[in-house]
DNA sequence: GTCTATAGTATGATAGAC
DNA sequence: GTCTATCATACTATAGAC
């Protein structure tokens, strides 16, 4: 058993039930591996276990996510391609957010600088994107802001009504939102 | 202490740690009763504490939300009379949202027909709001949709950021983002 | 109505055999 | 690298005194 498959077996535990809701015992029966041998992978138990799995998520979202939102093609060809890329990362919405689940209660301290980071950096990526596009810095700044909470939103609504139409709808109609709806 | 203070304590606990994060100990800390006093209040235990915080949930989106929304008023001041209601029982952006919260890990399971009520109720009397505006059923429901998933969206931007201002600035552009800038 | 005491279980973590 | 066995602690819940 790999480190990697370990780590993604890992993930999938913890954005479905949180930190807190997350037992090693829950981890082991995901894994396969007995209680003990997952200290061989994470000798700093839990917290090293939800801190790796964000490093990964951060590492996913700037391969996956933000190198081919500074690529080079149209603002509005790159934004269509994330909102395809985060459209799959959330499994048309069947999947809860990590920043989301890992913001909440003791998670929201041990945590809050490596989720702030990912945020940031989405953010931040998502605000030059939409400079290129013709927005005034402000603007820029607001509207990245209003993609991600839309995503997260709509997320949240999915996930509550057990529906994922909400979401599809919103990534759907994210790009013409953003003022991108089919040109440049 | 009466039953309903101790829902209110009750209440603010869940919310921040979420249901599994919630231990007795935690609650017994909030209230300042003894972990064994809490079971005179709620005999079955932690299940009947949170569920007993969601019926209240909903009698308060009732009595403070709901029926002001079906008031006489112009729809558009309804729906900003909404918007100072929601803005104060999320504490500015710095409280979450139950229903996000309590939708987590096993508690979505046993809490998922409260949270689905509680949450169909808002839906559906908004969109009833936004009919009476003019829009056509469909649009209607998809706006009313977009309002909550952007309140729930700005909650957990806000929550990840340490940071009310996505929060504050959702709230202040809703009605206008529901096409009631000031008018009808 | 609140308490002390405690039962029974699950948790995160460690030691050490293989 | 995975295991069994175990520790210390925390958990939910209950019994019963006051």
């Amino acid at each position: 058993m790999s480190k990697d498959n370990v780590i993604t077996q890992l993930s999938q535990v913890f954005r479905q039930y949180g930190y807190e809701g997350t037992s090693l015992s829950k981890i082991s029966e995901a894994t396969g591996l007995g209680r003990a041998s997952l200290y061989h992978y994470f000798p700093k138990g839990k917290q090293e276990m939800a801190a790796t799995v964000l490093d990964h998520i951060y590492s996913a979202l700037e391969k996956d996510l933000l190198t081919p939102l500074q690529g080079d093609g149209k603002p509005a060809d790159r934004i269509r391609a994330m909102c395809q890329t985060v459209r799959e990362f959330y499994n048309s919405g069947r999947s809860s957010c990590f920043l989301d689940i890992l913001s909440i209660g003791d998670a929201q301290t041990l945590f809050q600088s490596p989720i702030r980071r990912t945020l940031n950096a989405w953010l931040n990526t998502l605000t030059q994107v939409l400079s290129e596009a013709g927005l005034d810095p402000e603007s820029a700044r607001h509207q990245a802001e209003n993609a991600i909470i839309q995503i997260q939103g709509a997320l949240v609504l999915s996930r509550c009504l057990g529906n994922t139409d909400p979401f599809e709808r919103v990534i759907e109609n994210l790009p013409e939102t953003l003022g991108m709806g089919s040109g440049e």
